[in-house]
RNA sequence: GCCAGCGUAGCUCAGCAGGUAGAGCAACUGACUUGUAAUCAGUAGGUCGCAGGUUCGAUUCCUGUCGCUGGCUCCA
């Protein structure tokens, strides 16, 4: 029997005979490690305990201390899943099932579920666990297991093999009487599962495809410990908590209504403050850097949208036109083709490029209803949204640019949680992408250099692109874990031949100039809803819709209150006072739950030497101070866009 | 749009083997004139999302519909 050299984790190495199992080195080394081992990792790959040594390798074991190692665990686990769903619902069929963050989920076909049966699944997968089955691989040939799966009419499976060629060899894991068609690689038997917990059921389709089956998805937490299943229930709470339609609500932001209509919300006045301080905040440095803000129509001709070309590949997102006098108008999706015509509207030359034309842009989008989520995901939005026509030659300056005013945002605001997207076009993809290979390809190496000159890294993602070009993304988390688009650049070499668009060069001969599509603060409602979550209701002094809450402790000293209030205002601050006839730890509770940055409480102490006691949101009493003192902490805080410091 | 679940007072929620509803907070009125996270008492408020059906009788059961939630797909 031949032998090899197996080295380890520390960097020993032991000699094995070929055929030796990963569980016997394990064994072999302690029995610790024979207890505790999941699974092996070979030369990087991980693979059973059952497999054997059969050359020279790097073995490092796994267990329930490795991520991976719970991965295993959880892919089992979902086995364990089938399984007790196959007891339970006979005829069910199995789709795919794989590990995600945190746990796994099933997808399913030919049972509806309901909530109640997650209980009784629940109850059958710890059966399974009880009986500690041994999960045995076994390797099939292409047409053995086709034939395996078609005699069960599992049509799922029998399609994934299908799509394999023709002499890929196959794995089927068996534990007891369940059997599932796996690559693996598996807890050695059920009894090694730890801690699961079924979450939800949801609709998904079969890979991925719209116009395919939809199946019935179990969403499921795994983990190696109780402690940490805890803790992950504990942040979804969490997450529930700070979620912005919650947080929108009990803070007076915004509402939506089905009277009103689907998607479209309406800004509460405290939510108008806080959006209206963004708007000149942004529209302000906008300007300072060489931005021209406008005005234009949310309503449009449709000539308009198909000279751009959103008629043909956006119009499933457009409200229908409507047909009045000899005029077809839509709702606009977007601003860019209104932005054309800015530019077209006089001769330019090649000196007034970079030119950037700026819009706080209104604009309605057909969503689907399924997709809307209060202000993440809306029909009608407000982008800060800008087009920046430039020579070719600028590109990658003017691209550097908007990136450092992304970041400076981004510092003003505290957002630090978020990564850059380099979002392509599918090459597959004939309908949804303008056709020029060119174009695209030219384009799409133009971001990524720029991106490496910055230094900045970033994740590719293609079919992420817009129609007409491709664009950097800035995205970020919500509450609830999902990932979306706050900022976003785009690079477009379409839209300026579509309009025609021409600047003249220095050779006195026209020339075609390049757009660069850009929205920093994104839309106003999804950006809102991101601050929401992200300061958990309680906004930084200089975005708060009130910054300042005046307690009075009895009526005698509500002109006092008054006259603060005034020189509040007359500074800038928005100031309210609270004058009503009720204990001072009543006003204060009130004025702590709404998330109001500073409570100033008034009373006889402060009315006869002209104090202030003030309190500060998240820190508690800082005690008494001047009038004048406390306007020079909120101006400071004010002007650096202080962030809240809870003590 | 699709699959599943949910829809009771302004808000958060109870209730109902089918006999036309209840709490807390908020609102309003009154008393209390108050010192750092909820003063007390009282009043008012709901065709139980909407429309059909079953039934002597429906908030409760069934169907449809609208909306919301989770997920899929899509996207700023």
């Amino acid at each position: 029997m031949a032998s090899v050299q197996v080295r380890l984790k520390d960097g020993s190495v032991r000699t094995y005979e070929a055929g030796t199992t990963y569980a016997e080195i394990a064994a072999s080394i302690s029995s610790g490690l024979a207890r505790e081992a999941v699974a092996a990792k070979v030369n990087g790959q991980v693979v059973d305990l059952s497999r054997t040594v059969e050359q020279d390798v790097e073995l490092e074991l796994l267990t329930l201390k490795d991520p991976e190692g719970v991965d295993v665990m959880r892919h089992t686990c979902a086995h364990v899943m089938a399984q007790a769903v196959a007891r339970l619902f006979p005829g069910t069929k199995f789709a795919i099932g794989p590990v995600i963050e945190n746990g796994f989920y099933y997808d399913f076909a030919d049972h509806v579920f309901t909530p109640e049966d997650l209980p009784k699944i629940e109850e059958e997968m710890r059966k399974i666990i009880q009986a500690d089955y041994p999960v045995t691989r076994e390797v099939l040939t292409r047409d053995e297991a086709l034939a395996m799966f078609r005699e069960r009419e599992d049509r799922f499976k029998v399609e994934i093999i299908e799509d394999l060629p023709a002499d890929e060899t196959l794995t089927i894991y068996r534990q007891g009487e369940f059997v599932d068609l796996c690559r693996g690689p598996h807890l050695p038997s059920t009894g090694r599962i730890k801690v699961f917990q079924l979450m939800s059921i949801a609709g998904a389709y079969w890979r991925g495809d719209a116009s395919r089956e939809q199946l019935t998805r179990i969403y499921a937490a795994a983990f190696a410990k109780k402690s940490e299943l805890d803790a992950h229930l504990a942040r979804l709470e969490e997450a529930r908590q700070r979620d912005h339609r919650k947080l929108g609500k009990e803070l007076g932001i915004f509402m939506l209504s089905k009277e009103v209509g689907q998607g479209l919300p309406l800004w509460l006045p405290r939510g108008a403050k806080v959006r209206r301080v963004i708007e000149r905040y942004i529209v302000d440095l906008e300007e300072r850097l060489g931005y021209h803000h406008v005005y234009t129509p949310h309503l449009a001709s449709l000539e308009l949208y198909k000279i751009s070309g959103h008629w043909e590949h956006y119009h499933e997102d457009m409200y229908p036109p409507m047909q009045l006098d000899n005029e077809e108008l839509v709702l606009r999706p977007m601003n860019c083709p209104h932005h054309m015509m800015v530019f077209r509207s006089e001769m330019h030359s090649y000196r007034d490029l970079p030119l950037r034309i700026a819009e706080l842009g209104t604009m309605h989008r057909y969503e689907m209803s399924g997709a809307l989520a209060g202000l993440q995901r809306v029909r009608l939005m407000t982008l800060n949204d800008a087009h920046i026509f430039l020579r070719p030659d600028q590109i990658q300056d003017e691209f550097t640019r908007v990136v450092k005013l992304i970041e400076r945002v981004y510092k003003d605001f505290g957002i630090k949680d978020y990564y850059y997207r380099l979002s392509f076009r599918d090459p597959e993809d004939k309908v949804k992408y303008v056709q020029n290979d060119e174009m695209w390809e030219k384009a799409q190496a133009m971001l990524k250099q720029a991106m490496d000159e910055m230094g900045l890294p970033y994740v590719e993602a293609p079919g992420e692109a817009a129609f007409y070009g491709p664009k950097l993304d800035v995205q970020v988390k919500t509450a609830l874990g999902k990932d979306e688009t706050l900022s976003t650049v785009q690079l477009d070499f379409h839209l300026p031949n579509r309009f025609g668009l021409e600047y003249i060069g220095e050779d006195g001969k026209p020339h075609r100039p390049v757009v660069i599509h850009r929205g920093i603060v994104g839309t106003m409602e999804r950006f809102v809803a991101f601050l929401l979550e992200q300061y958990k209701g309680a906004f930084p002094t200089w975005l708060a819709p009130e910054q300042v809450r005046i307690a009075t402790v009895a009526e005698d000293f509500v002109p006092y209150a008054e006259q603060v209030a005034e020189t509040l205002k007359s500074a800038g601050f928005r100031a309210e006072v609270d004058q009503r006839p009720e204990k001072i730890g009543y006003k204060i509770r009130q004025s702590q739950v709404e998330k109001i940055p500073y409570t100033l409480v008034v009373g006889a102490k402060e009315a006869e030497h002209g104090t202030l006691s003030v309190r500060r949101y998240g820190q508690g009493d800082l005690g008494a101070m001047s009038t004048e003192e406390f306007i020079a902490r909120l101006r400071e805080e004010v002007d650096t866009k202080a962030l809240l410091v809870e003590s």
